[in-house]
DNA sequence: GTTGACCCCGTACCAATATACGGAGTCTAT
DNA sequence: ATAGACTCCGTATATTGGTACGGGGTCAAC
């Protein structure tokens, strides 16, 4: 064991770049190792080289650095008390519980789709996009998991004529509004144009003409 | 329904910023949408809220935003072939499952670390501090399960006197590496100085100057 | 005692993922 | 018709986790 464990061995030992280490003693990481007298090279320990093989696995799985620091911190504070210590760690246990539920989630989420796609085929006999567009928030969304609620939203602006003035522009924001169908309808008096958002599978272009002009007012597909 | 979903209620719907929205619209993440003519505002639809709260649980999941786009091309690509979407699904499913593994794995190991602590007390009696420092490598470190294993490396450096050539250097090298809990030393002949590192729980300064000067050369703590 | 490999430090730069700013335009309410 | 809130766009800045560069010092070997 004669060679010293210079700043190159220990960053190849430990699978990192030379530079990764300077950068990790400058985020207090690892402290930087002994020196000899007037500023010669770092020697290094294979216990440096552990702690930072130990940075990297915990990188792997979802730890910043800060967060390692904590958790190297466990090791080293001397003034942590031991239940601080056990809280620390108990937290972070719940941190990774966490994590682990979530990956769960969209793991079986995967494995939904997965199976329910014939595996080859032209496009449109995937079963995959459609599962997707079902539950596109995952576990957040509210309520949304029946297959009846499958939607074809689309929005398109229409020029509009026969407004006299800003009620008429909420007379026909309100009408639109309630049609079946229909998730938002914005109009610009100024512009004569309607912003308007609707389900394909349930109401069409001409439904809603039809419902502005009972009110006397003209949609004209214009606008874009 | 009248009030347009503009990008500010679009962003708190989503609960995100109104400048993350136009960066994901930046990012090709979410279509920017339909504006009326001549540049107006934009007019979202519950659809692009639900993406975008999508694309944050994704990121919780640790998906970056490039994957993420990968996770939202599958529902839209039109010239996938079903065998192709299915790949990339299964591909992201191991993924998911290769960092449920390491989670599981960590949290075990936080477990353990739990399960030993007395719980309250003095930080000299707490075992997870212990417990880290026994496995700093997780899973990586070779075979040092052992509570046997237990060592307290230390480095120092000293001056060194009595050697006249390079070769003095290497023999002095040698053997204080064949010292039994020498972890390594290195011996520069120009600064008459040794650096190493030894257990203290297994050798002792003492010991280590004894070896030396069996071998006519006079170790001091003067290095640093 | 000189050479070539290596190391030092400070600083600059990179990519990812936002977040902020500034000056101009747009909407809506009064 | 004007004030105030909001939005537009482009650009700049922040943060995290590195990576690269350049000018000079150190080391070991011949």
């Amino acid at each position: 064991m004669a060679r010293a464990m210079t700043i190159a061995r220990a960053a190849e030992q430990a699978g990192v770049g030379v530079e990764t280490i300077r950068f990790y003693e400058r985020r207090g990481l690892i402290e930087q190792p002994l020196r000899p007298s007037g500023g010669g090279y770092r020697h290094y320990e294979r216990e440096t080289v552990e702690r930072i093989r130990f940075i990297r696995q915990a990188q792997e799985l979802g730890f910043s650095l800060c967060e390692i620091a904590e958790l190297l911190a466990l090791k080293t504070d001397p003034n942590a008390d031991c239940s601080d210590v056990r809280m620390q760690a108990v937290a972070k246990r719940q941190d990774v519980d966490g994590k682990i539920a979530q990956l769960e989630d969209i793991r079986s989420a995967l494995d939904v789709l997965i199976a329910r796609c014939p595996g080859g085929g032209d496009l449109s006999a995937c079963t995959i996009m459609d599962a997707i567009s079902e539950r596109p928030t995952m576990n957040t969304a509210p309520h949304l998991d029946d297959a009846a609620s499958r939607t074809q939203l689309v929005r398109t602006i229409f020029g509009i004529d026969g407004m006299h003035c800003v009620g008429c522009a909420r007379t026909v924001e309100a009408l639109l509004g309630a049609e079946p169908g229909v998730g938002e309808a914005s109009v610009s008096f100024e512009r004569r144009e309607v912003s308007v958002s609707f389900d394909k599978g349930i109401t069409s272009v001409g439904r809603l003409r039809e419902a502005a002009a009972k009110a006397g007012y003209h949609i004209s597909e214009s606008g874009l």
